[in-house]
DNA sequence: GTTAGTTTCTTGCTGGCTGAAAATAAGCCG
DNA sequence: CGGCTTATTTTCAGCCAGCAAGAAACTAAC
């Protein structure tokens, strides 16, 4: 069982993540990777074994059998375990992943009701006790446990404010970790997200990217050389609002024909009449025949736009419905317009996200704290 | 004189740098700074004073007069200078700076005439290396060398294509730096703007901000957590390109409505009918009485996209004539109708750039050569 | 089976850089 | 001039890196 809840120093943190996210390496692999001598490879190696995180396995070689083999290191991911959970308006959804990222089990529970309004701290905090003591069932303990909402987090641990559970300046890391024995970080659900794939996704080839979420709103996150941008500057009003054409619909800021306007199905919904929180891709597809071009038209500007302002190749799309919109050809046409002429195309990936991998969002984000990253 | 064209090591490179650009500091402030030791911070200090490059002075106190004086450290800006010089498709213009950047003495002279459409490089060479010798007359000696020019450049040495001079794959830094026995350094000329405001400049309190350029094209560079961009993705086409309007007017490559067929010149120009090189801002605002507001409009979109792509509430303005066009309130207003409501206004810097001040950040990328920064 | 050859990994050692603490310096004040 | 206070330097021990020598693991002869 591994024997400490410490975080890796350094080196040893960057070597373990390279491990988990690139896959197995021969010990001079990782000296040239991270510009180390053999020597002090070496004694990164050890220590890593020593901790458990990284098994060494003789190479089944296919060539080059000259010489005495080189041994692969190779990440453990059993070798720490931790607990996602993200918190929406109603419902806690859980995962357990390991160091990998995999996701070993689910569960969900729902959220106690709510008084006036407001979903009470305390019984939340055992609801997120109850899923992380049932998904630990499967496994010899949890290491750490993340939790990630739509909200303003302060310092990893403080609710600065939680609209969806109309929570102010709840200390809710400190209340779970407490309450669970167990080390927990909180993150905003988007930059969750971001931190997941600087990882695990976008960051293992490039260190600058931006992440565009189509939820019930519209969101962001940032990546810049590697640091996960903690809080926007705008609450990503700027690029929602950026405009797209003076005679269009106009959005819940009198913005006239804003990329919110078209795309941020909170306003699309207000100006259909029909209640934003809930409302479906589905159902304002069908109320609107015009909406799905014309979102997928704003998504295409929005991305090239992301792509122009950061400069930069890599774009993640998040959210449930994202691929079908980025898949209309109106979507891709108006990217591909607004790129410069004979360039290559901008690396777009699109991830159906589910809570499920929102949960897992933040079970990485634990997983980096455990390890020491954060 | 100063005893070494060496740079100096990392820490001893990040004290001088604040030095020069924050002002004179104490040791134990520097060592706050930087998270070093006194002990530490002490060993630097003197490092420095042996090389030059800091200077010791008594404290002149105010307050606290008990217990030993503090020494004051200050840069020498005139241990080290530089010459800076910009190319335009025909001529160089020069300056001599010191350490700190400032403008000691300025020359220009005509480059050659073009043969073929081509400038003579050999002969280009020359002119820069007069411009060297004028300029260094007024100082012990010249420790480095930076030329800038609008183009694409590689490595620090290589016009890769520079299309003002009709050039490709012309090695002019090795090719000055041994004319005049002195390093050359050379830079595209906005990222060369963009590394004096990073030490000069908006980098002084952020270490991320973009800088527009509104000249005969429109241009762009971007710094990010500290690194300067060498080469944007897209040659500033997805931010030039973004729309405003699909009713606007239409751009060389097509776009209707979009920031460049209001703001760039050269699309302008061409609308009217002029000759787009040459033509000047109030050549433009008296042929279309109604360029000057849309041009500000598209500024205004332009900075908020900028600054809501990036994430920065910094953005540099420069151009001979941005001040005039930010000055409009239609500019101010369209960034305001931007922001979020009730946040806090954007630092946006406007710095009425000619071509002395180009000369200037050809010098200061220089300064940061000799120092050891590139 | 043994030895030579090759490549990988580990260990011993040195040098650079760091911080803590002790020593020294530089000013005040009586 | 000693006593007091604060700033800077020196001394010393610790950490971490690379170099180079040694140990390990394997193949290929002989």
């Amino acid at each position: 069982m591994s024997d400490s809840t410490n975080g890796l120093p350094p080196r040893a943190l960057a070597v373990t993540r390279h491990l988990l996210t690139h896959g197995p390496a021969t010990r001079s692999g990782l000296g040239a990777v991270f510009q180390l001598s053999d020597a002090s490879m070496s004694r990164v190696a050890r220590q890593l074994v020593e901790a458990g995180v990284v098994a060494e396995e003789a190479e089944r070689t296919g060539d080059a059998t000259i010489g005495r083999p080189r041994q692969i290191l190779t990440a453990v991911p059993n070798s720490r375990h931790v607990v996602g959970v993200k918190l929406t308006g109603d419902t806690a959804y859980g995962v357990l992943c390991d160091l990998a990222g995999t996701v070993i089990a689910l569960a969900s529970l729902p959220l106690p009701e709510r008084v006036d309004g407001v979903v009470p701290v305390d019984r939340t905090v055992k609801v997120v006790r109850q899923l992380a003591v049932r998904l630990g069932k499967k496994v010899p303990r949890i290491d750490g446990l993340g939790i990630s909402l739509g909200g303003v987090i302060e310092g990893r641990s403080v609710v600065g404010d939680g609209v969806f559970l109309g929570w102010h300046d709840v200390p809710l890391g400190d209340l779970v970790s407490e309450a669970c024995g167990v080390p927990a970080v909180l993150t905003n659900d988007v930059v969750g997200l971001a931190r997941e794939q600087l990882w695990f996704g976008a960051g293992r080839t490039h260190d600058t990217f931006g992440v565009i979420t189509v939820g019930a709103g519209l969101g962001y996150a940032v990546v810049r050389e590697g640091q996960v941008l903690e809080h926007l500057i705008d609450n990503g009003h700027l690029l929602s609002h950026s405009p797209l054409d003076v005679s269009g619909p106009v959005c819940r800021q009198g913005h006239r024909g804003c990329v919110s306007a078209y795309l941020d199905r909170m306003d699309v919904a207000a100006r259909l009449g029909l209640d934003g929180a809930d409302v479906t891709f589905e159902q304002l597809a069908q109320q609107d025949p015009d909406w799905f071009a014309g979102a997928a038209r704003a998504l295409g500007h929005l991305i090239a736009t992301v792509a122009g302002g950061l400069q930069t190749e890599r774009i993640v799309l998040a959210g449930e419905d994202v691929a079908t919109l980025y898949g209309h050809p109106i979507a891709t046409e108006t990217l591909a317009g607004r790129m410069p002429p004979g360039a290559e195309p901008l690396e777009v990936s699109t991830e159906p996200l589910g809570f499920t991998d929102w949960a897992r969002g933040a079970g990485v984000v634990s997983i980096q704290a455990v390890l020491g990253a954060l």
